[in-house]
DNA sequence: AGCATAAATGAGAATTTATCTCATTTTTTT
DNA sequence: AAAAAAATGAGATAAATTCTCATTTATGCT
């Protein structure tokens, strides 16, 4: 249904157009989040690559869109929604899947009162941060198997 | 003194290169971490863009060197010595500064039993992970004022 | 609904970043 | 010191992203 991609254009006040339902739809349709080369390949030739990118830089620009790279150099793509909490990142180096990873409450308290340490510390504003992880995911990943 | 790099290199079975002892000298005498950008800017062309590219995959591959990239998307390089101990990292999203941080001990053994936890519930080896903070650094920031 | 204006799009050119090729130079081995 | 192996420079190539501009589409107004 592309009410939801509707939705979420004109809350934000951000014209509703072909290209955005389109790339919204897929973003939402996958589930976050994705590689930029997937995200292509599942929109075929639908949309432009040249407006992909343009479509990408206008949910970042109305926060809804989070932009990181992936430790093999893929840019990874993720949409924020409302009832998408706080969450982290597990890489595998080796097939490049991505995982969101919720940590626990106790966790994150910790984590706050680091970075309001840092803050004083450097004299920074801290907006935002990411526990990011590394490693091998194991026989479960069908991805993994292939190789 | 390019003694330094020359022991370096020597420590890991790498022939000792011009380029390669350049290269070294240029992340020692910067203090890390830096942009590729600003490392080629240092080297001139003291040091050819595809050897300089060479080099620092040579320096990846024998683990002493870490490669990441910033929020505004350049690629960050720093070495990896036995005096640098385990840190962080703390972005300025205005003028793009990544600064070292050491987080608390504490901290540190409460983030491993989260990934023992991790690990376990996705059935992950992890084997590295980092946690990245974004910001704005005030009026310190002589980069910042420039702007 | 229909028109005028502003905004977005497609297609390909241009730019940027990183890798590759290959003839020459430098390092290592003997 | 000579031979073999490895590294380098310069430019070509490749991949990812942004830019240009003519055309199409969306929006605001009547």
């Amino acid at each position: 249904m592309s009410q939801n991609s509707r939705k979420i254009l004109s809350e934000h006040s951000v014209s509703i157009t072909n290209p955005r339902i389109l790339v919204l739809e897929a973003l939402l349709d996958f589930g976050n989040p994705i590689t930029i080369d997937e995200l292509q390949l599942k929109l075929g030739d639908s949309v432009a690559k040249s407006t992909l990118y343009r479509v990408l830089n206008d949910l970042k620009k109305i926060n809804i869109l989070n932009e990181f790279t992936s430790p093999d150099n893929s840019t990874v793509v993720e949409l924020i929604l409302e009832d998408h909490s706080h969450h982290h990142h597990l890489f595998c180096s080796d097939c490049g899947e991505v995982i969101d990873v919720e940590l626990s409450e106790e966790f994150e308290i910790m984590l706050t009162k680091e970075i309001q340490k840092v803050q004083k510390k450097f004299n920074f504003e801290i907006t935002d941060h990411r526990v990011e992880m590394f490693g091998l995911c194991t026989e479960e990943c069908a991805n993994c198997k292939k190789n």
